[in-house]
DNA sequence: CTAGGCGGTTGCATAATAGAACCCAATTAC
DNA sequence: GTAATTGGGTTCTATTATGCAACCGCCTAG
């Protein structure tokens, strides 16, 4: 059988991860990040099988997080605005890895202002004002997207929402 | 051949995707920030085959992100403070997932501070001041964990972050 | 004109997943 | 009191997906 996909959750993580979730696809979105443009260089980099890299470099150009060219007469592949956009999500990733499965050593990497050098705001979760807020200070509201009609097969998420604590 | 694993890397998004990055695993880390705690919850809420529910929850025991216990007779399953942890994480894909495969009818989930109910401060990169970091004003540097022996293999890497633009 | 380097593709062996059936203990229903 | 159900899994089989190595075609350097 086919890995299952996830299309009939109706959730927005689920369709990150129909994006990012394979093995290895969210290491090539971070050595794009890092510069590595060319086949061989995430190849590598990363030890990645060929026909695997091959792939995922052909699925993240079609899902729109990588474009292709080949201005320079060679094929390259770099982030668009849409990958861009994962940065939180790779900065995320990062730093949790860093936290609770640290190198002996102390960091591996440590993101900061490209202007003046200093480390960005710790990741974490913001409330309006700018109050960092714990996991359980947090709730979730259904929007628009999600209507109650189609939580009819999983009822329990709404009451885990209310009583997430 | 088994699924090769990244430790080869010393890279802490690395470390993450080893303990979250299978299939299923972080829409079972959703779930439980969601209020799921037992095994049929899951299993029902995602789809997921009743034996992978059965090895990711093993591992994510292990692993340190889920606390089983049988307190009240019958095994649950909760987020450790290092799987709470995992929170900015979760609300970044999810809100990736909003923003870039969207539902027509608009956001599926909206993330509020608990006390007052107004949403959170956007998912991004802030710098230390509050300002809001666009993904080429980040610069990454090498930390204590990261020497520069260890990057032989790859020294793309240390250019691409410096030219990351 | 031969030897690499780059960007892949092809073929094979094996591990991981999906799906269904089964097991067992504890409740619940009748 | 016995049958049926529920919860929490395990076991079995079929099929993918991954890993690895070999190969191919194009281009450039010597």
């Amino acid at each position: 059988m086919k890995l299952k996909s996830f299309e009939h959750l109706n959730c927005s993580l689920a369709q990150t991860l129909s994006v990012v979730g394979e093995h290895w696809t969210m290491l090539i979105v971070r050595d794009a990040f890092f510069g590595l443009r060319r086949f061989d260089q995430f190849q590598s980099s990363l030890g990645i099988a060929r026909n695997v890299l091959s792939v995922r470099l052909k699925k993240l150009v079609q899902a729109g997080v990588l474009e292709r060219s080949e201005d320079r007469g060679y094929p390259e592949y770099r982030l668009s605005e849409k990958g861009l956009a994962l940065q939180p999500l790779m900065i995320a990733m990062t730093h949790w890895g860093d936290t609770y499965m640290p190198h002996p050593e102390g960091k591996r990497l440590i993101f900061v202002d490209r202007k003046n050098g200093k480390a960005i705001k710790p990741v974490g979760i913001y409330a309006a004002d700018g109050r960092r807020l714990k996991p359980k200070e947090i709730r979730a509201k259904l929007g628009p997207g999600l209507q109650d009609a189609q939580l009819s097969v999983q009822p329990v998420w709404l009451e885990g929402m209310e009583r997430n604590e």
